[in-house]
DNA sequence: CCTGTTATATGACGAGTGTTATAACCGTAG
DNA sequence: CTACGGTTATAACACTCGTCATATAACAGG
């Protein structure tokens, strides 16, 4: 029982399904770019496809919870930076070519669909992070709706600028936004309002 | 010649390819989603997929475009709220199921793939309606920057909105941010700055 | 050595992929 | 009526899809 090499497919999965979409993920390209070997993967994943589409989101979303709980130790605005920093490195070391597996999951597939766990542990991830930042706000001063609202526009507006920057091939957008929600935390704290 | 039935095909492709991405919406089905014979597919875009996913997004850019650029007439708040009431409609209206085809394009292809100019036309869709909220806040007295970050902002943050709105299934991100934006909107006009 | 469990390789299944060639349909002009 | 243009239907091309059954390899403990 490796457990490295299954994660290896999970994170491989990630990192795949956040390039193309999920449905124009192959098994086949999965197993070739996590650099394992086709016949494991219905060993390690019994679920087939729903499976491992499952996991990669739930990966990611842990992996993004610890870095941004970490981060928010230090309060709302390192988080924050945290949170862009973690998307832009993706961006760069992959010459913008892959992006957010989450976002990729809840744009390519269909709640009743056939990956209907992985759209839901989407939702969750969405839920979690916006969660993570607006409770650290609101412990930093904010009210509570106004921690709400800015946590979700900053976890809307990275996910979208990420998107865009693969688009332009540059992470102009994303920093731009980061500029803009750093401000716009400090602000809040500052003023308890957005 | 019937440019009807080209329309509708461009506009059911736009419509396929956001539910499911580009790469998961199949000739034979984007030509059945929109009720149009697979056989004339191929005589009216004999560029084939490449073609049709480019026109679906410089669809989806005009018509947002024109949609946008009327209600700005009225000034940029109310500029913010049609771009906001556009993407709430296609969510409502497909019972989450649909959202931006733009927004799907530059998530599942890449740029040096076999769409690339339909992630070119995305670039710039985002671009442009990036360009005409940053204008019309510019000439009602927000300064050039902020002007230009809001804009941004806006965009990036709808675009998430409705692909978290697709994994919950429901306009609750969408409204929280479209509240959040206005009086951002709102903000900049009156004191020049987000 | 043998045995048993775990891990990888291989090939096959039916179905679906983008695309093209070819044949049939259709309304209209001559 | 025939002839012909723009459309649509159909079948086929080589290929890939997710999945599974089976066969082989690797390696543990006795």
């Amino acid at each position: 029982m490796s457990a490295d090499l299954r994660t290896k497919m999970v994170a491989g999965a990630a990192d795949l399904m956040s390039r193309r979409g999920l449905p124009a993920a192959s098994m086949r390209d999965l197993a070739r770019h996590s650099g394992t070997p086709l016949g494991s993967t219905y060993h390690y994943f019994p679920g087939g496809k729903r499976q491992l589409a499952l996991e990669a989101v739930r990966f990611t979303d842990d992996q993004v919870r610890s870095r941004l709980s970490r981060s928010l130790e230090q309060g709302p605005v390192e988080g924050v930076r945290e949170f862009l920093a973690v998307w832009r490195q993706i961006l760069i070391d992959s010459d913008f070519e892959a992006g957010c597996p989450v976002l990729s999951v809840a744009v390519t597939e269909s709640r009743a669909g056939e990956a209907a766990e992985a759209v839901t542990a989407a939702r969750d991830a969405f839920s979690h992070w916006c969660g993570l930042l607006s409770r650290s706000l609101r412990e930093h001063g904010a009210p509570a709706d106004a921690a709400q609202s800015l946590a979700l526009l900053i976890v809307t507006s990275v996910e979208g600028s990420v998107a865009i920057c693969r688009a332009e091939g540059s992470a102009r957008a994303l920093d731009l936004v980061a500029h803009a929600v750093e401000r716009l935390a400090g602000n809040a704290l500052r003023h308890g309002e957005i």
